[in-house]
RNA sequence: GGCGGCAUGGCCAAGUGGUAAGGCAGAGGAUUGCAAAUCCUUUACCCCCAGUUCGAAUCUGGGUGCCGCCUCCA
């Protein structure tokens, strides 16, 4: 089956066929560096990076460009409230972009430009613009002209005689006069006083929101490319904006595919800035969910659809990835018990995985089969889960067999390639063994200390050997209240974990 | 006002013509001194009305509700 993509350009599905064999170009809309990202950032790369991820399983080379805008509005008014520069503003950012991405697991692209480093492309594509009439100068800035696009609106769906009503009067009075039709934008800002400005032909300014990403786009990866990416709130303007401006100036279509991912909701309302109602990757990071979780959460609805953030689904998620993290640990902690080869588990990210995968011929693959059959099908990451989930029951029961000592049933090498498939599978996702966190990283405030709790469990202990379970249950209550719950094993060992 | 999307069990969510994947929660069971944790089993008149069809959650028309974009936005 071959790999079938819904296209905002032309709102259907279509086959997937990289413009040069086996080599997959892609440009993905990245952030504007003025603030910590939040969980819409993250469903938007969470998603784009498991298209990159499957692409790659596929055997397709993939290039990924994700820009960084750093120079922009919100980034000076930012630097002006914290009285520093926009340059460390946009590098403190930049870090903590980062560091966010990484530890969600996501891929980092393999290039990623900044606006104020791409200065040449812009100027000289506005340049190229003006020279074919499609640009024009008013009082310091460089506008485009969507007039000049004949087919301006094919992305978003909209026609300029049918917008042109809704459209007016939303924008500043003094810009609106310059603009010789409502929609158009600007290439090029004139520079305010006081405020950081590059030289150009039209004077000191600096560029236009749109430009930038049809500048990296020439810059990075050529005329035309595999595909685009980004949320859906970028299709009008920025996406049409930025076909009109590269189509012009290069005279080629500017991506064969428009991929938008929806919005992430919270109480039905999209996840936003201005509405006060975001979550930063960071703050959920730090209140204790794993980023895997975050990924569960993300890949069990469709890239397209909105998606709503509810404590409820958080949790679900949470307990939904714990029953698959075990079933991809079983491999690791139990090797010993099942003879199988030793294996680390980080081996499976991303890639790596693959040298490791089972026969071709075991009756597996028919999981492999319908798992790509659902990838394959616009990214159907649900239903590419469910196969997960599948693969991971028996696993997970073999893993309560081992702890009741009854291993002798089943652990024999199918289990060990459903295993190994698995984790091939899951790390197509991005979802890689997280292991248990260790006790010397979650005391933190206040709570009792490793020895505090081993005294109490001995103290248990005893007491259950004379049968004083009343003392027993008061001593398990008392660590019970302090956030410590104990797990009594089979083999008569107490384990406890920190809630 | 214009453009687009979505409505599936208690919750989340796949499924685009042949009688409903998966996850969470719930229930029953195994295990346990009792718990917890874990494993096993189990739970659906697919928003409404009309139509097409031998047959529709799935196609067509109408309705209702919700959301996104049209201004910065992943």
């Amino acid at each position: 089956m071959t790999l079938r993509l819904t296209n905002t350009l032309t709102r259907r599905l279509e086959a997937f066929e990289p413009l040069v064999p086996g080599q997959v170009s892609i440009y993905c809309c990245g952030v504007t560096v003025y603030d910590l990202c939040h969980l819409g950032h993250a469903r938007s790369y969470i998603a784009w990076d498991v298209l990159r991820r499957y692409l790659q399983w596929r055997g397709y080379a993939v290039t990924f460009v994700q820009n960084v805008t750093d120079i922009d509005d919100k980034i000076l008014a930012r630097a002006a409230t914290e009285g520093s520069s926009m340059e460390a503003v946009s590098e403190r950012n930049i870090r903590e972009f980062q560091t966010d991405m990484a530890a969600l697991g996501i891929l980092p692209p393999d290039r990623l430009p900044r606006a104020t480093r791409c200065l040449d492309g812009i100027r000289q594509m506005i340049t190229e613009l003006e020279a074919s009439g499609a640009a024009y100068s008013a009082d310091g800035d460089v506008y485009f002209s969507v007039l000049k696009k004949a087919d301006y609106g094919k992305l978003s769906g909209r026609s300029l005689e049918e917008q042109q009503e809704g459209a007016s009067g939303r924008m500043g009075e003094a810009e609106e006069a310059r603009k010789r039709h409502p929609f158009d934008f600007a290439l090029w800002k004139g520079a305010k006083p006081e405020e950081p400005s590059f030289p150009s032909p039209w004077g000191p300014g600096r560029p236009g929101w749109h430009i930038e990403c049809s500048a990296m786009v020439r810059q990075e990866l050529g005329d035309t490319i595999d595909i685009h990416l980004g949320g859906a709130d970028l299709i009008f303007p920025h996406h049409e904006n930025e076909i009109a401006q590269s189509e012009v100036a290069t005279g080629q279509a500017l991506a064969r595919f428009w991929l938008h991912n929806g919005m992430v909701n919270v109480g039905g309302e999209k996840m936003s800035k201005s509405l006060g109602n975001f979550t930063t990757i960071r703050a959920l990071l730090n209140s204790g969910t794993t980023p895997m979780t975050l990924r569960l959460l993300v890949l069990q609805a469709h890239y397209r659809k909105p998606l709503d953030f509810t404590a409820a689904a958080l949790e679900a998620a949470a307990t939904g990835w714990k029953g698959l993290n075990a079933a991809l640990l079983v491999g690791d902690q139990q090797a010993a018990a099942l003879g199988w080869p030793a294996a680390t588990a980080t081996s499976a990210i991303c890639g790596s995985a693959q040298a490791d995968s089972v026969d071709p011929a075991a009756p597996l693959e028919e999981a492999r089969q319908r798992f790509s059959d659902a990838m394959d099908d616009d990214l159907n990451t649900s239903a590419a889960l469910a196969v997960l989930f599948e693969l991971a029951r028996p696993l997970r029961s073999l893993a309560n067999r081992l702890e009741r000592g009854d291993a002798a049933s089943g652990a024999d090498d199918d289990l060990r390639k459903r295993w190994l498939l698995l984790r091939e599978l899951s790390a197509v996702l991005g979802l890689v063994a997280e292991l248990p966190a260790t006790e010397a990283a979650a005391p933190g405030a206040g709570g009792p200390s490793e020895a505090d709790i081993q005294a109490v469990i001995e103290a248990r202990r005893l007491a259950k050997a004379s049968k004083d379970y009343a003392t027993a249950d008061g001593l398990r209550d008392q660590l019970r209240s302090a956030g410590i719950e104990l797990i009594d094993r089979p083999t008569g060992l107490t384990e406890w974990i920190r809630k």
